[in-house]
DNA sequence: TCCTCATGTATATACATGAGGAGGT
DNA sequence: CCTCCTCATGTATATACATGAGGA
C-alpha cells in the first residue's frame, strides 16, 4: 500500500513521434540525457513505448509493499501544500515558456531515464498543473516532473549557447490561458457590446493585462461560438452505452 | 465565399496509424475502398495531408449562399434542422457500435477516396455529432460522413461474414455518456448518499436504464473526484500569455 | 486591417481499468 | 475465491484558444 507512482504495463498503442515536431528542425529539450546523448525520438517502429510492460526490475529501492513512510529517506520532503501549488504553477509557466505541450512532457518521461519512472498522459500533467490528484499523487510526481524541468531547461541552454547552424524557423503554438476573473470582465464587455472596435479592445486588453490580440480572438470567437443558436433549439440529448441493447434514452426521472 | 468543407492543407504532424491498432488482428472499417484497394494509413510520411489544398472541384452544385434551400437539387437535399438532428445522432450511435472512435473517424475519412475530402479532426467529429457547428457546415459534412457510415459497416459486415481465421481477441473501450438528466439524478442520489450498497446501486441502474456497472463506477469517480477538496483550498488560479512578458497576474477587476 | 467561417492544436473533463486491500462467508 | 472499495492513471470526448483563406 505504498507507491504513489504506479507503473503502467498498457499496450502502447502508438504515441511515439510526439517530439518530432515539437521544432521543424531542432527536436527541443527533454531527451538530450547530460551525457550528450541525445536520443530523438526513436521513431515510428511498431511499437516503441517507453517502458517494457509491467518490467518488475529496476523499481530500485520500491522498499517491501509494507508500511508507509516512516523511516525519513525520500529525496523531496516538502509535502506543504503551499510549496506544491506553488511548484505547480511554476512549473507550468516554465514549461509553456519553453514551448512544450503537456503532452509533451508525458511522453518525455520516459526518456529521462529515473527507474521506476516511465510515461505519463497529457491527462495526467494537467491534472499535475491543476492541483487536481490526490496530495500523495501530487508528492510522488513533483520530484521527477522537477528532474525533466532540469533537464530540458538544461537542455534548451546548451542550445542557445551554440546558435550556429539554421537556428531559423521559430514557432510554438504558445496557448494562452485566461483565468476565471478576466474571462468573467470579458464577458461582461461582450454583454455590453460584442464587437468592440479596435480601441475599445485595446483598451479592455490593457486594463486585464492581456494581449490585444487574444481579447480580439476572444470577441471573434465567442462570436462565432454564440452564432448557431441551433436552428430553432436542438432537441434534449439522449444516453447511449455503445452496445445497441436495451440502452435507449428514458430522459426524464427525478 | 461558398465552400463550407474547407480542405486544410496543414503538417499532419503524426496521426496515421490510428486504425491499426482498432481490433488486434484485424483493422476495422474505414479502408478497403470498394474495388478493393486497401490502404492502409500510409505512415508517417514527412506530410501526407489527405488532399491538395483548396481543391475546388466536386461542390457540385452548392448554389449561392442566399436563401434557405429554394431549388431544390442538391445531391443530398435535406438541409432541414431535424433531419440533421436525427442524423448526428444515429451517426453517434453507429459509430460507438463500430467501436470506432472520433479521432479513428476523421482520419478514416482520408482514405475514402471522395475528391475534395482529407481528414478532420477528432474536434470537427465531435461537433458534428453534437451539433455544435454552423448549419451549413453540418450540411456539408453530412453526406460525407454518412458515406464513410456506410463503407465501415459494410467492410464490417464483410469481415462478419468469413469469420474463419483467428476471430479472436474482442476489444472495444466503449465509452458510455450519460445524459444531463441521468446525471442530475446521479447527483441527487449521490447528495443523499454518496457510497449506496450493491442493491441500491442496481435499483438505481434500472431506475435510470443504465446499466449497474456503469452507475458503481460513476459514483467510484465522484467519490475520487471530490475526495481531495485541495488541502485547505489551494488559492486562486492566474492567466499566462507564455512568453514571459508583461503577463502576470492582476487578478481583479470587473 | 479586421471580420467571418471552417477547422486545427492544446487542454480539461468524463467514463474506464486494474492492482491491491478489506471483509465475508 | 468473491465482491466491492480506493487510488493512480488511462483513453475518448468536449472545450478553449488559434490560424488562415477570402472578402470588404
Amino acid at each position: 500500500a505504498e507507491q504513489y507512482i504506479r507503473r503502467s504495463g498498457r499496450e502502447p498503442a502508438l504515441e511515439g513521434e510526439l517530439l518530432e515536431h515539437l521544432t521543424p528542425g531542432l527536436a527541443l529539450g527533454a531527451m538530450a540525457a547530460p551525457d550528450g546523448a541525445v536520443v530523438s525520438t526513436p521513431g515510428h517502429a511498431p511499437h516503441m513505448a517507453g517502458m517494457n510492460p509491467m518490467h518488475p526490475a529496476a523499481l530500485g529501492m520500491a522498499h517491501a509493499h509494507g508500511l508507509p513512510a516512516h523511516m525519513g529517506c525520500m529525496s523531496d520532503v516538502d509535502a506543504d501544500p503551499r510549496d506544491l501549488e506553488a511548484f505547480a504553477e511554476r512549473f507550468k509557466q516554465r514549461r509553456i515558456k519553453l514551448g512544450v505541450t503537456q503532452a509533451d512532457v508525458g511522453s518525455a518521461l520516459a526518456n529521462l531515464k529515473i527507474p521506476g519512472v516511465g510515461s505519463l498522459s497529457q491527462s495526467t500533467i494537467c491534472r499535475f498543473e491543476s492541483l487536481t490528484l490526490s496530495h500523495n499523487n501530487m508528492i510522488a510526481l513533483k520530484p521527477i516532473l522537477q528532474a525533466w524541468l532540469e533537464e530540458a531547461e538544461g537542455a534548451q541552454r546548451e542550445k542557445m549557447n551554440k546558435p550556429e547552424l539554421f537556428n531559423g524557423g521559430e514557432k510554438k503554438r504558445k496557448r494562452t490561458s485566461i483565468a476565471a476573473p478576466e474571462k468573467r470582465s470579458l464577458e461582461a464587455y461582450f454583454a455590453v457590446q460584442p464587437r468592440p472596435s479596435s480601441e475599445k479592445i485595446a483598451a479592455i486588453a490593457e486594463k486585464l493585462d492581456l494581449k490585444k490580440n487574444v481579447v480580439r480572438v476572444w470577441f471573434c470567437n465567442q462570436r462565432q461560438k454564440r452564432s448557431p443558436p441551433s436552428p430553432r433549439s436542438w432537441t434534449s440529448r439522449r444516453t447511449w452505452s455503445a452496445s445497441g441493447s436495451a440502452t435507449s434514452a428514458r430522459s426524464r426521472s427525478a
